[in-house]
Formats: structure tokens, sequence, C-alpha cells
RNA sequence: UCCGCGGUAGCUCAAUGGUAGAGCAUGCGGCUGUUAACCGCAGGGUUGCAGGUUCGAUCCCUGCCCGCGGAGCCA
């Protein structure tokens, strides 16, 4: 019996994309996608039509084709969808450096008034309309470069023999005991939170499998109100075991190189998109200058900058600091009182912890955050007793230094901050395809 | 929570104590090379809400609501 395969082979997807086009000039193609943009003179039309992939000009010709067809370009309003065949060409005046000569435009479905339209909208504005929003060039150019990082971080870890390692996102605890956590009632075994960190779950993993990355979602109820905040935000963490502060900052640098370099050599097209200057993206290569955290105080002391030792950073001395540099910059040993209590006192100083932050260039701030954790069992002990923390929800974490317990350290890049600095963006919500701030969480 | 700024057409903004204006978007018309195209015409408004001052308030005053930016906290 004859079968009809044909019927349950062909599907609907495109054959051909707009980023391939190159590779098909002189021959006949269809494309489907969007309406970008439309330009009219009379007789001739142009359709700028965007696919995902990129953005390519087609041109009617009234002469050129059935009446229906010029009717049908007549009609395409901002973002409908629609379908278009037609002779690729080689076209310098035409974005991307392509053209098609439509023969035939095929209506899939005709748009209402579409929201945003070519002129400057506000912030508010279009972050009602993020739905839509994604589909501007821009937010394109971001979110490609969004994706590229996330696979640099993949890519760099797996091929460094970490294994991932999903820690949970419900967790009974705040893990370090400082931030204000969202909430939750968890049947009948009472409030449990949205994790805040994967770190001491990552320990634990690295105690089993060597080195471990943790990357997920992290959530933070602090009503923190700026441009560098999220409530919910990416974070990479990851820990190893036998790794001292120096081997930790030797992986922070070499990761951040890897990142930046990774889109350096892949994104050019969406960077130059957003206008980033690259020649700051190029000199992020090691070494990083190190300096401690009593150097920095000075530093900003010289800068006429009042600054107690024994402070934390804000967001101003982060900037002063990161301007002195053309590259990010690692602060270590930081007092010991103002960092978690996981993170091991430098034994030739127990004033401060052995812990790093690396610093942004160009006023991006903290990225990175990391420490050599605390590997003796009583001083654990007692960190958690000074930090009034309830040593029951922690006694599987002691249980790692109970058995067997090694040096290992660990580092967290907050995902979102680097894709802001790496697009030189202004404010973090841009860097996520739905950011969550303390007043919206919609769309 | 604190400090600062704002709310006018679908969007971005302007204006004046005396009938509310532009650009974009939308509709119609024009143009064979447009690049946020352009030109002409048209429709589109309870000026955030509630009070007060005034002959008259979008404008001045009070309160409230909503938003934005910054601080603290942190990735």
């Amino acid at each position: 019996m004859a079968v009809n395969f044909s019927k349950w082979c062909m599907g609907i997807r495109p054959s051909v994309y707009v980023k391939d086009l190159g590779k098909h000039v002189g021959k006949e193609v269809t494309l489907k996608g969007w309406l970008y943009n439309k330009r009219s003179s009379g007789k001739l039309k142009f359709l700028i039509m965007r696919d995902g992939s990129g953005y390519v000009q087609c041109v009617v010709f009234k002469g050129n084709v059935a009446d229906e067809v010029f009717e049908n370009a007549d009609k395409l309003t901002q973002e409908s969808s629609f379908e278009v065949t037609g002779k690729v060409k080689v076209e310098p005046r035409s974005v991307g450096g392509y053209e098609l000569d439509a023969t035939d435009v095929k209506i899939i479905s005709i748009a209402q008034e579409y929201p945003i339209t070519p002129k400057e909208h506000g912030i508010e504005f279009l972050i009602d309309n993020r739905h839509l929003w994604v589909r501007s060039k821009k937010q394109i150019a971001i979110l490609k470069i969004r994706a590229r990082i996330v696979k640099a971080i993949r890519d760099f870890f797996d091929s460094r023999g970490f294994v991932l390692f999903d820690p949970p996102i419900i967790t009974p605890n705040a893990c370090e005991g400082t931030s204000t956590l969202f909430e939750m009632e968890y049947f009948d075994l009472g409030k449990a939170y949205l994790t805040q960190s994967g770190q001491l779950y990552a320990e634990s993993g690295a105690m089993a499998l060597g080195k471990v990355y943790t990357f997920g979602p992290t959530f933070r109820a602090e009503k923190s109100k700026t441009r560098r905040h999220l409530t919910e935000f990416w974070m990479v963490e990851p820990e190893m075991a036998f790794y001292d502060l120096d081997d930790d900052m030797d992986l922070a640098e070499e990761f951040l190189e890897y990142i930046v370099q990774c889109v350096l050599t892949d994104k050019q097209e969406e960077l130059k998109e957003l206008e980033r200057d690259t020649t700051k993206l190029e000199c992020v290569k090691r070494p990083f200058p190190r300096i401690s955290y009593t150097e920095a105080v000075e530093l900003l002391k010289k800068k006429g900058n009042d600054f107690q030792w024994g402070n934390d950073f804000g967001g101003a001395d982060e900037t002063l600091i990161g301007e002195e540099f053309d590259r990010p910059v690692m602060i270590h040993r930081y007092p010991s009182e103002i960092k978690a209590f996981y993170m091991k006192r430098d034994p030739e100083n127990p004033k401060v912890a052995l812990a790093v932050d690396v610093i942004a260039p160009e006023g991006y701030g903290e990225i990175i955050g990391g420490s050599q954790r605390e590997d003796n069992l009583d001083f654990l002990l007692e960190r958690i007793k000074e930090h009034n923390l309830p040593q029951s929800f922690f006694e599987w974490y002691l249980d790692l230094r109970r058995f067997g317990s090694v040096p290992h350290s660990g580092f967290g890049l907050g995902l979102e901050r680097t894709v802001s600095w790496i697009c030189g963006l202004d404010h973090l919500r841009e860097a996520i395809p739905f950011p969550r701030m303390i007043y919206r969480n919609t769309p």
C-alpha cells in the first residue's frame, strides 16, 4: 500500500533563516518572521523582516508582483507575522548587506496596533510591555549575549573537571543568616525559604566530587531599590576541595577572562548594536590586580574618601576603587566581622577573613564574592555561636568537617551583573528576560 | 524605611491662572531606493485621585495613590 510520507514529514518550519542568507545569494528562498518596520514609496515597499536570527529588507515592487501580493505587503502592520518569497541579492544599501527581491508575500497574522513604536519610550512603559520589548533590537542583542555568557560559564567548568551539582531552591533556613528571605509555609514542617545561595550545599558536593559548580536562580527579599539589585537573580557558584584563597583567585580571574573573551569573539555584532566600547573589554586579561582590603582602604583615603577600616564598601566606594584599574580588581582579606560565618580567618591575622570580592571596572561594582571556607570544626562552631545562628540547622554542614575535612574554597558570580557589565547596561533589569524587583513581579 | 524627582492623547514630551499642542503610532491620500523615510489630511484628552483657594485651576495649596532615581543590604 502506498504511503504518503510527505504528509507526515513536512512541518511548517522555515528552511532558511535570515542569518544564513549569505549562503543563498542568487537563489529564491522563503522566509518566515515578523514585520520590524515598513517604508513605502508609492509603487515600492520596503519590508524589514526579523526572524529572531537577524533582519533583512524585502523589496516589493508593484510592477513585479501580482496585485494581491502588493496589497498584502500594504496591509502588513508593525509586528505582523508573514511569509516572504524572493531572490536573495547582495545589496550594500540594505541593513545586513543582503536584500530579498520579493515575488510573494503571504500574511500569517495581522498585528493590532503595536504599542512599542520606533520612537522613544519611558522605562516604565517598556517594562510593562517586557513580553513585547524582548523583540526589540537592543534587547535581542542583550539576550543573545546573556545566552553566550551562560554557555561560556558551563563550558569553562565542564572542561576543567567540574561537575554540575544542583542545590535545592527551597531551604529550611538562611544560608548565611544575613539577608531577608522569601518565606513560605511548607506543609506541616513550618516555615521554609527560597534559597539565597547554593554555596553550603555546594560544599557538600565538593567533598563528594572534588570540584563542583551550582548554577541557578537565587532570591533575596531585601527591599533594595537600585540599578544593582533584583529580587530574583542567577548565580553560578564553583566550590573546590583542596583550593586555598590564592587558588580561588586564580580560578576567578581565569574564569572572567574566559567569559569576556568568548563574548568578544562570538558576539561582535551584538556588542556593536549595544554601542559597547569593546576596547574596555579587551583589557580583561590575566593577571588581575590583587589588593588587600587594608590597601583598598588606604587607596580610598588617598582619594579623599574618609573611610574607616572595618566598614564594608558601598557602591560609591567600589566605583572609586574600580576606577583605578582597567580590568576587574580582586580585593582580599576583609575584616572578618563584616563577612559570613563560614569564611576562614587568616591564620596570620585573625582580624581578617580569607575572602575575596571582585569589583568590575566602569562602576559596575561587585560581580564576584568568594572565600576559603572554615574547615576546622571547633572554629566553625564558634562562628555559628557568634552569629547567633541555630546550630541544629547546620548539623549536616558541620558533618562535612567531622568526616574528612579539607581546605576548600569557592566563589559566587552574579550572572545579571556580569551581563550588565559586559553589555554596558545602566540597569540590571535589562539583563534578564523578566526582571523581578521590589515593586514589580509582572509580566 | 529614608532622601530626591515625577504623573497631560496609545507612546515620548511641551504649554499657560482664561477654549490643551507637537512628534511617533493609527486611518485616508501622494511618491520606484527608503534607512527611526518623507509630504498632505483626519480621528484621538474627565491633564493620577480627593479636597481647598479663585469669577475661572492642567497650572497655586493640602492629603492620598502610583511610579522613577539614589541610600542601606548584597551577586
